[in-house]
DNA sequence: TGACGAATACTACAACATGTAGTATTATGT
DNA sequence: ACATAATACTACATGTTGTAGTATTCGTCA
């Protein structure tokens, strides 16, 4: 329905979904724990994490459903693989914002990540690789 | 201050960008007229542009002086070009999602941006300067 | 230099998203 | 059918955005 990028998830919302494409098939209970592992934070309610979860349902980012193991409890599922994700993120910032100059882009990216000699070299070969096809 | 993502615009905050991307030191009235010359849309007030222009300056998107020739009105202007703010963008989604790995977020942007050959060999081409210094 | 028009500053408000969680209801297993 | 555990529903504060009105200030021209 809508977009669902990952630049729209709130910090919650997107440690949450990063439990969840790490794991697949999981509760609410589940990611709570994972969540409350972290004994640096103050530890969430149970409603919260439900709630949350609920919340990326309805935008589109769970399923869920109920199996004879999982007893009352619903085991929710990513809808789109991480990757996947994380290529229409690219691919929506690049149709937004990307009309203008791509090799400026690129430029301007070569200059900013300091890349070393072994990370230039194997973009290269992606880019020869692009070239053939 | 913040990350002033591309991502975090919203929509008019988004035109009002391109449009001072495009022309740089434009006044309220400038952006105002752009934006109205759309017959499509309602037009919008004067303020709302002004209002919304003077949030993006204190989000750090925007800077203003006053010019002899610009009379009672500021100037504004971009504090990073389109190039590096679509960069930073980029740069965010990779180091939140691809763990940082910069020669994922290469692939990715190759993959999405659909370059041509000329544009291929460019970028070969920088990348060839970079690997000398 | 004072008035007028134009521009900015300040304020307001509805809509929406998000983090957060409490209370009410329902489902499961024994 | 009861206790337990899970979900559903509701609530609320906070922050952002689109939208714009009113108040104040600035610049220029007569």
């Amino acid at each position: 329905m809508a977009d669902n990028l990952l630049n729209d998830l709130g910090e919650l919302q997107r440690r949450i979904m990063e439990i969840i494409w790490q794991w697949e098939n999981v509760s609410v209970q589940d990611v709570l724990l994972e969540l409350n592992a972290d004994p640096e934070r103050n530890p969430l309610a149970y409603t919260t994490v439900l709630t949350t979860m609920q919340r990326l349902e309805k935008a589109g980012w769970l399923t869920h459903r109920r199996t004879e193991a999982s007893g009352a409890a619903y085991l929710y599922s990513p809808v789109r693989s991480k990757s996947e994700s994380i290529g229409d993120s690219f691919r929506s910032l690049a149709d937004h914002f990307l009309s203008g100059d791509k090799t400026l882009l690129f430029q301007h990216l070569l200059e900013e990540t300091g890349l070393n000699d072994q990370e230039l070299t194997e973009i290269r070969k992606m880019i020869a690789k692009r070239r053939k096809s």
